[in-house]
DNA sequence: GCTTGACCTGGAGTTCACTCCAAGCCGTAG
DNA sequence: CTACGGCTTGGAGTGAACTCCAGGTCAAGC
């Protein structure tokens, strides 16, 4: 599929695919003959990938960094187990932090509930 | 309190404090005679509240936005409560994707961890 | 009375993650 | 054969949130 099917269906525009390429974050694409970029069915599962990632707060640097491993093949298995844990660890504790917040904002919530003159 | 020991207790850098009253989400603070800013534990509490909301992914203008409602006074109240009811439901959807995106970690973590060649 | 150190201001610079643009190439439709 | 749409590139511009700096003021210590 062409660059602006692939947008349509990541849901990221082509400006930014072409920025993540550049970045290395995907790899270089496949071309045609006339230059134009290619995209298949794992490049998409690829970019809901990152997607995950980048949703959790994972800054682009890191995803190009695992982008490297992935490139390098079944020998990096570990290595990319690795960070995921560690990323993992980051995510349990901004929802254990998250759930506090919720409280703290419910707490307020209930003040203001109680208190608002009008 | 001078700024240097606020920025300590409050664990955001002096630069940033006077970042943040020149954007307006601290008020004009206090000057003693020489001209330098006081802070006092409700600055404290304030600050605290604000780290909040910036950890859970507020941005700036929105808490700019509360500070100015904060200043007008009690009357301000149901329209707080608004503004902390939206972000409320912004966590808990943020708090559900986490969970969901830690599912799909665990997912790949295992699937290394089983074919992990190493 | 001079030095030192903490503070002040306005404004420039930085990082991240895009976002936009000009200039150019290529295949198809009229 | 030319106009058009969609792609290409390199590079400039944007917005958010800082971060740093130069040049200046002021109170306290020696």
């Amino acid at each position: 599929m062409n660059i602006s099917e692939f947008a349509a269906r990541s849901g990221v525009t082509a400006d930014t695919l072409r920025y993540y390429e550049k970045i290395g974050v995907l790899r270089q694409t496949a071309r045609n003959a006339s230059g134009h970029r290619v995209f298949d069915s794992r490049d998409l599962d690829w970019i809901a990938f990152v997607l995950r990632l980048k949703a959790t707060a994972m800054p682009l640097a890191d995803i190009r960094r695992y982008a490297e491993l992935r490139a390098q093949g079944e020998s990096t298995f570990g290595e990319r187990r690795q960070m995921l844990e560690t990323h993992v660890r980051y995510l349990e504790e901004r929802i254990a932090r998250d759930r506090d917040h919720l409280r703290n904002l419910h707490a307020k919530i209930a003040f203001y509930a109680q208190n608002d003159p009008a």
